[in-house]
DNA sequence: TTTATTTACGCAAACGTTCCCGGTATACAA
DNA sequence: TTGTATACCGGGAACGTTTGCGTAAATAAA
């Protein structure tokens, strides 16, 4: 089933006029007098008259919609970046195209190709975690096309990048562990790979150390997907929990990892914070509902995606070749409950 | 800054052929000899050509991309649901275009209007909580626009629709209920205006007249905004409490009311399920690690999407006008926990 | 050898829009 | 009367692709 529109065409048979005075008259072009231009702005108000986009975007070379590559929708944290996205790219006037990797590098891959193929303006990504090889952006990049990494980001390419502190919210975090009274404290950190994990874990390292503390190779664990696959957060734990000296506090360092983490501990009759406590990156808006309560390390997500949008659209729409590229770098928040804190239980 | 991409035009000047050899030779026609396909074929691997997806929507009058109107993407059900719908399109290789309501009426009429004007092959929509009048719907609609609802349907326009079985689920749910011992059952039902929460609302009343209970009007109250606002929950729930008989049980009809519901609670240390117990429809997918564990009903939100997807694609690919509508029923899914049952209490 | 058929390719129009390059009609000055 | 602005409008190419039609050469049938 096809669906007819309206164009300039019938505008003009209908009227009596050629495609370029319609055209004009619409654009309100002072060459067009202002008597037909009325008539053709009555009759396409009337008709219902709506430019057809496709037709623009071929003559422009641009589609004016711009593509968001994230591993997940249905994570807080991104769906709330996306709404960031979606705020500034409406506004001017942009729509975009959301993919997910689903933490796949092959998908991530073909999403790439995918919205390339599809003539969007722009690109709009955070990594999956099993992604290493950088080719399938690379590529893009070289040939100029637009592209802004945010959370997730690469050092290998120069372009604009939002992030958040993760060095300061680790280390934040960890400070507050120590403070609370905890000495052996445990990190379960996504995929190796990716940016946020070695800052993360960079300010837990950093922290331990401040406070005195021996930075422990063995209260790491990494679970390259993020916590997506509950039976890897499941290993980790077991793992961290069978050390000789078991660790009385862990820091996780994303979202599906502290609430799977919370999911372990409920399983296990393990209870927190007595037994062990918890805190952890995330951005879930009823870590205040969960049982107990969460500590947590929370990202100012929407500011981060209106930040991304604006940097990439500016660059769309940039004359120049852009050179010079900035790296912005938003404040985690620390959020303290019962989770860390025993004076809260309640 | 444009990103000039390679056409079927630089092939054939490349090999001194016209486009249309090179169009049919990538095509594989048969009027194309193998020779000349064979250097077509090298030659657009070499330099990484890929046809301009924008001149082929105009020449066929298609996007092939479909758009999908929802309330909030940050939403569980949602989000799930928008999984479903990916993983049919892009197999069908389609593209979609998510845009969001935010339970605004003025926002889904723009954004309807914005959708179409992309020129988007069908559309997906679950109407917001706001909306009654359908104009800019019916308006696609008539002209042969294709259009699926799902989830939020209205009965006022004849197209394919996708539900849950609403009226079971909240059947079900207050038999719960009733079961458990609970006399007093009142409802926090979303809009008036959806068709979700009259199915809800439905089920809910007959179950309690099944069971030999009152149905008490009293007992119901409605949030226009299905809980996103916390201040609506608050204000409903307030009023609950203050009838001269208290509730000693509640159905949320949505998964921001059943949240917003616990939070209230947790505010004011009502005991959840010994002062109230709570039941809500929910897609969270850590209503077990609440406090207390949330007892829900469950949609089969990714089914839902795939469903609605190949519908509508359906609808788009058929040749004829589509004039036979289906309406599918998808079974909701009773999972009970600690917030309705004393038993599991833990 | 003549005629018919097949093979392999090019030309040009079309999709909807913009915009450069004209053209014509009227008005007014010389 | 001629020249020349000015105001207004149309023709047609272009964006990248597909496709109906035309046609030359090569081959097969007569």
């Amino acid at each position: 089933m096809k669906f007819e529109a309206v164009t300039i065409k019938d505008i003009a048979k209908a009227l009596g006029l050629s495609t370029s005075t319609v055209s004009r008259a619409l654009r309100d072009s002072y060459e067009i007098s202002p008597e037909t231009k009325k008539k053709v702005l009555e009759y396409s108000e009337k008709i219902n008259y709506r430019p057809n986009p496709i037709a623009l975007s071929l003559k422009e070379k641009r589609s004016r919609s711009i593509g968001i590559i994230v591993c997940e929708i249905a994570n807080s944290f991104f769906s709330q970046t996306i709404n960031g996205i979606e705020s500034i790219a409406y506004d001017m006037g942009y729509n975009v195209i959301i993919a997910q990797s689903h933490e796949s590098y092959e998908r991530e891959v073909l999403n790439v190709q995918y919205l390339a193929s599809r003539s969007i303006d722009g690109l709009l990504v955070s990594v999956s975690s099993e992604t290493k090889d950088l080719e399938h952006l690379r590529n893009l990049h070289d040939r100029g096309f637009p592209i802004v990494f945010f959370d997730r980001v690469v050092d290998e390419m120069e372009t604009h990048k939002v992030i958040v502190d993760n060095f300061k919210g680790a280390y934040d975090a960890t400070i507050h562990l120590v403070q609370c009274g905890y000495r052996h404290i445990a990190a379960l950190a996504g995929s190796e790979y990716l940016s946020i994990t070695k800052e993360r874990l960079g300010g837990y390292r950093k922290a331990l150390e401040d406070s005195g503390l021996t930075y422990n190779e063995n209260y790491v664990q990494h679970c390259l997907h993020g916590g997506m696959l509950y039976d890897e957060v499941e290993h980790s734990l077991t793992a961290l929990l069978q050390q000789p000296q078991k660790p009385d506090a862990i820091l996780a360092s994303a979202d599906k990892l502290t609430t799977n983490c919370l999911r372990y501990f409920k399983k296990r009759k393990i209870r927190v914070p007595d037994d062990v406590a918890l805190i952890g990156f995330s951005n879930l808006d009823l870590t205040d509902l969960l049982s107990p309560s969460l500590s947590v390390v929370r990202q100012p997500a929407f500011e981060m995606g209106q930040l991304s949008t604006e940097l990439l659209i500016h660059q769309i729409e940039s004359k120049r070749p852009v050179k010079e590229f900035e790296q912005r770098i938003l404040p985690p928040q620390l959020f303290i409950r019962e989770s860390t804190d025993k004076t809260l239980a309640g």
